[in-house]
DNA sequence: CTTGACAAACTAATGATATTAGTTTATTAT
DNA sequence: ATAATAAACTAATATCATTAGTTTGTCAAG
């Protein structure tokens, strides 16, 4: 039973998404994802490049985990259904697997081509979701960068026990989904005209 | 040179800002802060409760640092101009200090009184702020919640390096938060109507 | 069927980290 | 002056990642 347990660089990720997926992303560490493989910490070497390796192994499965279950959701959809459809389908993944919705926001390696690439779909699924609504070149970057950080800012909130107060959670990102969907069509925000100067642009540290 | 240092908690809690804002968050560890410190590791055990205690006075410190920014940086200002205020502000800190601000935003302890008190304080700044929109109860409560959404999802995208893009980071949050403004006095956004139906909402992960 | 190469697992050792126990010693108050 | 307190120390242990070097399955070529 000892020797030649049989694993690949496949089967010690897979252990190891199960592990933070029961565990929380704390307690990955090779010790236990050896424990949980029934081998000793070094083999673990035989497939994955220590620690740094494995995070970024892991890294690449959940992004492609998370792009395939926005494109999924999306497909077929326009407009305010596919921006809600995003949404949900990116707040459904964080609640079920908070460990690999870390995984896919952590800082990306900018010399990564891999990780660049995946990071980049995703980009292009909010971009071709909010390409119906004609927006600027510029603005599109806005908006792009408005959903992203609409959904990711709730959800890394919510995740983290963040919203303490009493209101159901999911009629708070409806609305917040909502208003931006309102937004996007209303010359107001995405016309010339800006609603107020930015005075405190420089608002410094103590 | 060598016995009494003249630690006291308030000076440990003082050189691991110093160190997490000079080396970053990561390196934050009692054996580097106490090479800083001129003293052995064990010694910082009189003045912190390990390394949870240190972290849990910096996170107090922080709160403190970060709501006295907040607080100064909207004073005697309402509506539009106080909300850019508020958004600068907090992003400013989160640019000059992510170690900091990361220490802002970590799941607090529900059982911590300190730190659950004076998170309610940062959630009462945004809420004044939000005051003369005159929203209803439940609404005033989606506001909060999107706000401090849209503020930190940006925010922490940005100093992820998730955003590659060549337009300026300036002025994308700038026009979302104009987004948000807009958002707060449309009948469409605030009214009873909702703009579609929440039909995705249980999508699942594969 | 043998054998040799390869790779997967192992043991052993090192270095960083946090933490606890127990000791010394400076300061401070009586 | 001296006794108590607290701040620093040394020593030891446990966990973790990592590297080096060794053993041993497995598989394919002869």
């Amino acid at each position: 039973m000892s020797h030649r347990a049989g694993l690949d660089q496949a089967s010690v990720v897979e252990a190891a998404v199960k592990l933070i997926d029961e565990e929380g992303i704390e307690q990955l560490s090779l010790g236990r994802l050896a424990e949980r493989l029934g081998v000793r910490t070094p083999s673990l070497y035989n497939h994955v490049a220590g620690l740094p390796g494995l995070k970024h192994d892991l890294t690449l499965y959940c992004l492609h985990d998370l792009l395939d279950l926005i494109l999924r959701s999306t497909v077929g959809k326009s407009r305010a259904e596919a921006i809600f459809a995003l949404a949900n389908a990116y707040r459904a993944y964080a609640r079920e697997a908070p460990g690999r919705y870390a995984l896919t926001v952590q800082a990306p390696d900018p010399g990564d081509q891999e990780v660049q690439a995946l990071a980049q779909q995703l980009v292009d699924v909010v971009r071709a979701v909010l390409a119906p609504y004609r927006l600027s070149e510029e603005e599109a970057i806005h908006a792009i960068r408005g959903l992203r950080s609409i959904v990711h800012g709730f959800i890394s909130l919510e995740v983290v026990g963040g919203f303490a107060m009493p209101v159901d959670l999911d009629a708070s990102f409806h609305w917040l989904i909502n208003l931006f969907i309102a937004g996007l069509s209303q010359p107001t925000v995405t016309g010339e005209k800006e609603r107020i100067a930015t005075e405190n642009e420089t608002t410094s540290l103590a």
